[in-house]
RNA sequence: GCCCCGGUGGCUCAGCUGGUUAGAGCGUUGCCUUGGUAAGGCAGAGAUCGCGUGUUCAAAUCUCGCCCGGGGCUCCA
């Protein structure tokens, strides 16, 4: 048999027969590299540990440490799964099966959706298939003899895929006697999962499309370890401990009633001081920087947004009331109102940059599924502000927004828990995006432009832009992993001239200007959450609700302890008292759960010298402390917003 | 809008294969006690068991519909 030549990531050359395969060449290499394993890749590309090498190619062996193989192993479980769904539910159709950040998911088509009994039933076959230890084996077969296949199978969306991959040679996977068509790699055999996990269950459109077929979706996850999956999970409920949906209610920030509605949280006194302080700090920071603010109306008549373009792209997520005579909507952006008021006086290029911005209350009439605690609401508050500026100005100013952005997150001490989208359109989407190719080209051209002057890091989304125009995003993730937008700042070339907006330039003419779209901190409310997520709950002194717990030994402390309350309230420290007859390490204790940043515990000898006792919530005691220096202390600590 | 899970005093939960006045802990109220060491003592208040409907001699428990909360899908600040 004729010599083939690998080379190896390190440059070294292997000399083996011709049909060797990928597994035979790692045992060769090393006993502990054939045992860790996985899978290959030959030329670049991802290939079974049972690929035969047939000439001179480049080798590499994907051992477990690597994220590719986890990868793999994640696939090869859902393959697992699909192989037990179809075993136990007849007429189950297997759709797509990937492997995603944290696990894998596989899509079925079933006349029944799943039940947790149904989904315990599907785990104990799975282990059953991986006790087997069945052989992952490929096969092709022609385009026509796979259509027929799964034609047979009455499996409509695998014919679909088929069809779409039609330059490709259809391989499938064969464990036991299901066999799937699918492009692999795959662990060599099922006895490889030692780890896995159904975790969660779920309807998911047919290609993410709500007016396609819905289908049954089945999540889980798996490792090379039961260990890892052990602290996989643990990291998990570990991090949900953070939700704020848990602790913003325990913390007594906010609260919901079925008779309010969806979506519509109630903030409570300390949640709504929260959000004072925040607001109140934006307003302000805003307004040195030449910032306008402005009060607009929450609602107004339709023609407005038949103006704007929301009438006719965003209709489905507004409030439409009938007000007697006209037809009016509770507004979704603020964008048309500051347009009018930009309007309403002709503007000179001296006039230029005007920069707006309003604390404005939004309702979005989100679908039913959507709400979620503070982070998806049907009426929300967003700093929004907008900057209209000539052509000339629009790197700057975009710019500037940037550098705001920035220093909030930092003073949020949440700089480091964000990332960068770039959002663009979707130009086959007609509906949601208004349709003027040779503008969203411009626009996200001089955006990424910007961007990349800019040097910053992001990563570029297809069709999150906005109707009007493309986006950049500032993400966060929540307690659960989920994805979201926290703040967007987007280049508007569509509504200047929906609305007609000039200004006279230098040389006497009638110019279009230019806007920005911006928010600062976000909305108060989703930036609210995700600071109870960041933090746990225990917030940095300057926006914590409650700044200092008083807390007395004996009733007979009251009266002194009023005294020192009285100080740090007139220098504006917020202070909560606990006076009940309890013991005192029970109440110290609350007041570290309540994630309080002081706590002033009050007896007879504080009393005496006229001191206090200063604990912080990490359990630092300072003992006599003179109250007026502690008040300064914090004013200061306040002051400098230091975390 | 779609799928799954849940809704029992302010909170956390038990009861839920239908059967006497629906339980517990925490909280809360009153009195007593108080430098206590993960909870001082005694007494009390507080629940249309999410809402409605049906089945039944009988429903917190079973049907169906709706509302709200949660996890996903779609969507999105």
């Amino acid at each position: 048999m004729s010599d083939v030549v690998v080379t190896l990531p390190d440059g070294s050359k292997k000399n083996v027969s011709k049909g060797t395969t990928i597994k035979d060449i790692a045992f060769s290499i090393g006993e502990g590299l054939g045992r860790a394993a996985v899978a290959g890749k030959i030329d670049g590309s991802l290939a079974d540990l049972s690929k035969q090498i047939e000439k001179n190619s480049k080798v590499e062996i994907i051992t477990t440490k690597s994220k590719e193989a986890l990868e793999i192993l994640r696939h090869s479980t859902a393959h697992v799964l699909a192989s037990a769904v179809v075993e136990l539910f007849r007429g189950a159709k297997p759709t797509i099966g990937p492997a995603i950040e944290d696990g894998f998911y596989y899509d079925f088509y079933v006349e029944k959706p799943f039940t947790l009994d149904d989904i315990e039933k599907i785990d104990a076959k799975m282990k059953e298939i991986i006790k087997k230890d069945e052989l992952f084996e490929r096969s092709e077969m022609t385009l026509k003899k796979a259509i027929e296949f799964y034609k047979k199978d009455k499996n409509k969306f695998k014919q679909e895929i088929i069809k779409e991959h039609k330059d490709e040679v259809p391989s499938f996977y064969k464990i036991g006697k299901f066999m799937d068509l699918c492009k692999g790699p795959h662990v060599l055999s099922t006895g490889a999962i030692s780890a896995f996990k159904l975790t969660k269950t779920s309807s998911a459109y047919w290609r993410g499309d709500s007016k396609k077929e819905s289908l049954q979706r089945i999540y889980g996850t798996a490792f090379f370890s039961k260990k890892e999956l052990k602290e996989y999970l643990e990291m998990i409920a570990e991090a949900e401990k953070r939700d704020h949906n848990k602790i913003g209610r325990e913390l007594e920030l906010f609260t919901t009633h079925e008779s309010v509605g969806q979506g519509l949280p109630l903030l409570m006194p300390k949640g709504t001081k929260m959000i004072q302080i925040l607001q109140r700090f934006v307003e302000d920071e805003e307004e040195q920087l030449g910032y306008l603010l402005t009060k607009t109306p929450f609602m107004a008549k339709s023609e407005l947004y038949k103006i704007s373009g929301h009438w006719d792209h965003y209709k489905d997520d507004m409030f439409v009331i009938d007000g007697k005579d006209e037809v009016l909507a509770l507004r979704p952006m603020t964008c048309p109102f500051q347009f009018i008021i930009y309007k309403s006086k002709s503007k000179s290029y001296r006039d230029l940059p005007i920069k707006y911005n309003e604390t404005s209350t939004l309702f979005r009439n989100e679908a039913s599924g959507e709400m979620h605690g503070l982070i998806r609401v049907r009426q929300f508050t967003l700093s929004e502000g907008h900057v209209i500026c000539t052509p000339q100005q629009l790197e700057s100013e975009f710019r500037d927004v940037i550098d705001l952005i920035k220093h909030f997150m930092k003073t949020l001490g949440i700089d480091k828990d964000i990332w960068y989208r770039f959002s663009k359109w979707d130009p086959k989407d007609k509906k949601k995006y208004i349709d003027n190719p040779k503008a969203w080209d411009e626009s996200q051209k001089a955006m990424k432009k910007i961007l990349d002057n800019m040097k910053l890091d992001y990563v570029e989304a297809d069709g999150e832009a906005a109707f009007y125009g493309p986006k950049f995003d500032i993400q966060f993730k929540n307690a659960y992993g989920k994805e979201d937008t926290i703040i967007t700042v987007q280049i508007d070339f569509a509504l200047p001239e929906r609305f007609d907006m000039t200004y006279v330039d230098k040389d006497n003419t009638r110019k279009r200007p230019m806007v920005i779209h911006r928010s600062s901190v976000g909305c108060y409310e989703r930036t609210l959450a995700m600071l109870i997520e960041k933090y746990a709950g225990a917030f940095p002194t300057w926006i914590s609700p409650v700044q200092v717990k008083l807390i007395t030994i004996a009733d007979r402390h009251v009266g002194y302890a009023d005294k020192v309350k009285e100080k740090l309230e007139a220098l504006g420290v917020r202070v909560e008292e606990d006076y009940r007859t309890e013991t005192v390490e029970y109440k110290i204790r609350e007041a570290q759960l309540a994630k309080i940043p002081y706590m002033i515990v009050l007896g007879d000898k504080e009393i005496e010298k006229k001191k206090i006792t200063v604990r912080t919530r990490a359990g630092k005691v300072s003992y006599g402390v003179d109250a007026d220096k502690f008040v300064k202390d914090i004013v200061c600590e306040i002051e400098s917003k230091k975390i």
